[in-house]
RNA sequence: GCCGAUGUAGCUCAGCUGGUCAGAGCUACUGAUUUGUAAUCAGUAGGUCGGGGGUUCGAAUCCCUCCAUCGGCUCCA
């Protein structure tokens, strides 16, 4: 008897009944058979080998198919388990799932410490295990016989899983001498995984609450081909040389000092620059767009943020109080409070609306990138008086409002519930950093509950007195965020006009000292930053170390330049860029700069 | 808060089974060299080995404690 087996294709073809997806992979070619992990059948995935007896739609997973490295990786961490029982006879496993970037187990080595220079010997291990090429065998098997096996084994995480599963669900898989409760699927045999790394150990709460033991984390990743794990290696690498922090250290942007504080960054004078050109970019776009800007002290009396509601919903990433003649005072971490107090000192009417104002302040919070999304938080309406203020009728107002706007104005994103302000919804650009840490860059925030606290009003076209919305804009966010995201996204090699220091003057030899300082006196006469580099080394030296501090303009100079009263042009990474007059570089710049800033 | 790792010269790190273990490279400084597109040579200087306490004849090294940094504590057989 046959059965028909649809491909993604649409293509339909027919097999005997019972045959495997393994077998179907194989009558279709050598290369997919040799390729395929896993099978998606009637959108179940599952084992390979599993008898198909009757029609269905079958998918092959292969490494490309996210489902499919899960696959492997789900068996690595079988795997991993296998090797870690050889070493440390008598451990206790929990869960051991794949994840995003690889695999982790939960293991309970009863009271020993696995560091991570046990790593090596557990990866050893695996790769000699993997090298047996051993089956993954799975066995169907009743609730009460996998108690008794887990009871005899003594394994009080395998019996706590069991509890929550029914009778006649339950599977066990073997590889070697390894066997796990384990509802699969799996590769075909251990010999598919070619390359492993485990990459780290940590500790987790047993089910993730902190009352729990803890168990210790191990992850891993592993591959199909050698060359597939050196190129996620290296990856890795790149990824942490653009890490802002080791960047701005070497580029003195910014440290930190253990007798400031942690979270307390001291901008160095290259990070002032970044600083000072983002703030003129923003003032300028700021200006274009009517707001006008105000100061505002750095402290402020606990009254203040009570009445604006902030304090209960702020309070754990607050610094602690300081007391002065009986009175509570606050570091600022939020500038939308002391700009709430100018609004009803203006005391506008409709006319006036609306009132744009924009400060760049320091507030205080205790606590590489290529991709954005922008997220539109919303509230969840159980959480109405607790997490968010009470006012169900404004919550939709505003969230439909917002919804339009970004549908309108074309801007993709994704809806987020229960993640907005606690005094309305709120619109973040969300970004990943090199070293794959997400966080909230600028964002947007409609306020509908704080003016009212403030008891803010304007008068409207009808004499009435009226309650304004607010919308909270930070569109750079924090500097350290905004200028760290720079940092990763630009590996340090900043645009021209925000790079700190533009361009080395770089003199063949201290015989053109003179004219490399008239050279820098003409670049900083037209607001160019510039150094002259005017060490006793040679030219080689100083176009690597110019280049090593990432300087977009290199000029070389000596005889022939000082006679014609030009400049030899290196620009980094790029080389040579051959000779030109100094006013026609310094033209060249400010266009440059200029075409940079124009948006 | 908890688990693990790390903290040695301005920077990157070696030394850490206790006794020529206080080191290297870069940086800085001095001198020689006067250099044409990614490292000239030589010399000099620089450290309470994160802070505090303890064990010992003797501690960077072992123990305790505190501080700071990094990774993790989300992805449920």
């Amino acid at each position: 008897m046959n059965i028909k087996i649809t491909l993604p294709d649409n293509s339909v073809r027919e097999y005997p009944k019972g045959s495997s997806a393994m077998d179907v992979a194989k009558s279709i070619s050598e290369g997919l058979a040799r390729n395929v992990l896993a099978a998606k059948v009637n959108g179940e995935v599952r084992d390979l080998n599993r008898p198909i007896e009757e029609d269905a739609q079958l998918t092959l997973l292969t490494w490309n198919d996210a489902e499919g490295k899960n696959t492997m990786w789900h068996s690595s961490a079988h795997l991993m388990a296998e090797a870690l029982e050889f070493y440390y006879p008598g451990v206790k496993f929990w869960v051991g799932p794949p994840v995003q970037n690889g695999f982790y187990y939960d293991v309970d080595f009863g009271g020993e410490v696995f560091s991570a220079d046990d790593l090596k010997k557990i990866e050893d291990k695996m790769a000699e295990l993997a090298k047996q090429s051993n089956a993954y065998v799975r066995k169907e098997i009743g609730k009460e016989e996998a108690i008794r096996y887990f009871t005899e084994r003594n394994d009080p995480y395998k019996l706590d899983l069991l509890s929550n599963l029914e009778d006649g669900s339950i599977t066990l898989y073997t590889q070697g001498n390894f066997t796990d409760l384990c509802r699969g699927p799996h590769i075909p045999n251990t010999g598919y995984i070619k390359a492993i790394k485990l990459t780290n150990v940590a500790g987790a709460y047993w089910k993730n609450d902190s009352n729990n033991p803890m168990l210790t984390r191990i992850y891993g990743i592993t591959f199909p081909k050698k060359s597939e794990l050196d190129a996620y290696l290296a990856m890795l690498e790149e990824a942490k040389k653009r890490d802002h922090r080791k960047i701005g250290k070497e580029m003195e942007i910014f440290t930190f000092d253990d007798d400031v504080g942690p979270g307390l960054p001291l901008w160095m004078p290259n990070g002032a620059v970044i600083i000072e050109e983002l703030e003129r970019l923003a003032k300028k776009t700021e200006a274009m767009a009517g707001y006008k800007r105000v100061r505002t002290p750095h402290l402020a009396k606990e009254s203040m943020y009570l009445t604006s509601g902030h304090l209960p919903y702020y309070a754990d990433s607050m610094y602690p109080p300081m007391e002065f003649d009986g009175e509570k005072y606050y570091l600022k971490a939020m500038n939308c409070p002391h700009h709430h107090k100018i609004f009803k000192e203006l005391n506008p009417s409709y006319r006036d609306l609306p009132i744009r104002l924009a400060e760049y302040g320091t507030c205080y919070r205790y606590f590489g990138i290529e991709k954005y999304v922008m997220r539109f938080s919303t509230h969840e309406p159980s959480k109405l008086g607790q997490k968010y203020v009470d006012n169900p009728v404004l919550w939709k107002e505003t969230e439909d409002m917002v919804r339009q706007v970004l549908i309108e104005s074309n801007i993709p994103y994704v809806e987020v519930p229960d993640e907005g302000a606690f005094y309305g919804p709120k619109i973040d650009v969300q970004v990943w950093s090199a070293i794959g840490r997400e966080f909230t860059l600028a964002t947007n925030q409609v306020d509908f509950a704080v003016p009212a606290r403030f008891g803010l009003t304007f008068r409207n076209a009808k004499n009435e007195m009226e309650t304004p919305i607010c919308i909270h804009r930070a569109p750079l966010g924090t500097h350290e965020r905004f200028i760290g995201f720079l940092i990763e996204h630009f590996a340090g090699n900043f645009p021209l006009w925000l790079a700190p220091e533009q361009v080395a003057i770089l003199p063949i030899s201290d015989k053109f000292n003179g004219y490399a300082k008239k050279v820098l006196q003409v670049l900083i006469n037209s607001d160019i930053r510039g150094l002259v580099d005017d060490r006793d080394e040679k030219i080689g030296k100083k176009i690597r170390d110019a280049e090593i501090k990432r300087l977009p303009y290199m000029l070389i100079i000596g005889e022939k330049e000082e006679q014609d009263f030009t400049v030899s042009v290196r620009q980094h990474g790029k080389g040579d860029q051959g000779t030109l007059k100094v006013q026609d570089f310094v033209d060249k710049i400010q266009a440059e700069v200029k075409e940079l800033l124009s948006v």
